[in-house]
DNA sequence: CCAAGGCCTGAATG
DNA sequence: ACATTCAGGCCTT
């Protein structure tokens, strides 16, 4: 029986933040970096490969989040009906290179190249009788060619993705210090790699570098917003520039506060299932 | 600082 | 069938 703190696994991961998942029977096998993840019915995390992992983000105060997220009725109708819906820990390559890779995309798009690019470029392990890739390592994807990174799929922004992954190796972005740092200090730093704006920023930090106060303003979050916060938050034109993004980015985290990001997320599945569009 | 246009691709729409 | 649109943006002009 699911209570308040129980994860909800299937929503969790239909929402919009992995990729790389596969159901089997009651079970899901996901691609986290060099580690394959395990989730059985009751929502235990395993490594297959017995790496630690802090995947589940088990640190989080749930209850502390969710009240402090809770400031009116729209979002707190999210979070009742998607109660378990949890922010995971991923891996902070494979989140770059993936939201890299969801501009101008959709969801579906998305895995069929992040899959074409493990199968290319990822180590194969077999387990329990299944064949996996592994996400592939920084260095294997700087040093492939753009034509070879474009079979993949993923059009223009085949260069994108290697220059981030030679950023990567060459340490000119150092997820162990994003990691420390405040979110305007990794957001300027992350933002310099090619084919990352503050959307797909907001992401990887909100996804992978522990920046629960991250916010990415999507067209879906832009439409929630004038929807059901055109008191709050005003947004006059058509296309969000740099400086309104960012203006719009301090006036969530004043209102929703330092956990934003989760309000984000609830946000976001809710209207995505009004309008039943489709996950993994 | 803002607005407009182009961009790979493939599933969905007409 | 075939053309056009559109999709969880970003970059350049």
């Amino acid at each position: 029986m699911k209570n308040k703190f129980s994860i909800d696994t299937d929503n969790s991961i239909n929402s919009g933040q992995v990729f790389l998942w596969e159901k089997d029977g009651t079970d899901w096998y996901g691609i986290n970096g060099q580690d394959i993840l395990k989730i059985n019915k009751n929502g235990i995390v395993k490594s297959v490969l017995n790496s630690k992992t802090n995947f589940f983000r088990k640190n989080d105060n749930i209850q502390e989040i969710i009240e402090s997220i809770s400031k009116d009725k729209t979002v707190k109708k999210a979070i009742k009906k998607y109660e378990g819906l949890k922010i995971f820990r991923q891996d902070p390559f494979q989140c770059m290179i993936s939201f890299i890779i969801s501009s101008n995309s959709n969801i579906q798009k998305i895995k069929n190249s992040l899959e074409k690019i493990t199968e290319k470029f990822g180590t194969q392990v077999k387990i329990q009788n299944k064949e996996f890739f592994l996400f592939p390592k920084p260095e294997k994807i700087a040093n492939a060619s753009i034509d070879e990174i474009k079979t993949c799929g993923v059009g223009y922004r085949a260069p994108f993705i290697k220059q981030a992954a030679k950023m990567v190796v060459l340490k000119k972005i150092d997820f162990k210090y994003l990691e420390k740092c405040n979110y305007h200090e990794a957001k300027k730093n992350i933002c310099l790699v090619p084919g990352i704006g503050n959307k797909v920023a907001d992401c990887i930090m909100l996804f992978s570098l522990n920046k629960l106060d991250a916010f990415p303003l999507d067209t879906w979050m832009i439409k929630i917003l004038e929807k059901y916060y055109s008191k709050e938050f005003k947004i006059e034109t058509k296309t969000i520039t740099q400086k309104q993004y960012e203006l719009l980015h301090e006036k969530i985290v004043i209102y929703f506060g330092p956990y934003c990001g989760y309000a984000q997320q609830f946000l976001f599945k809710m209207e995505r299932e009004n309008y039943d569009k489709k996950w993994l």
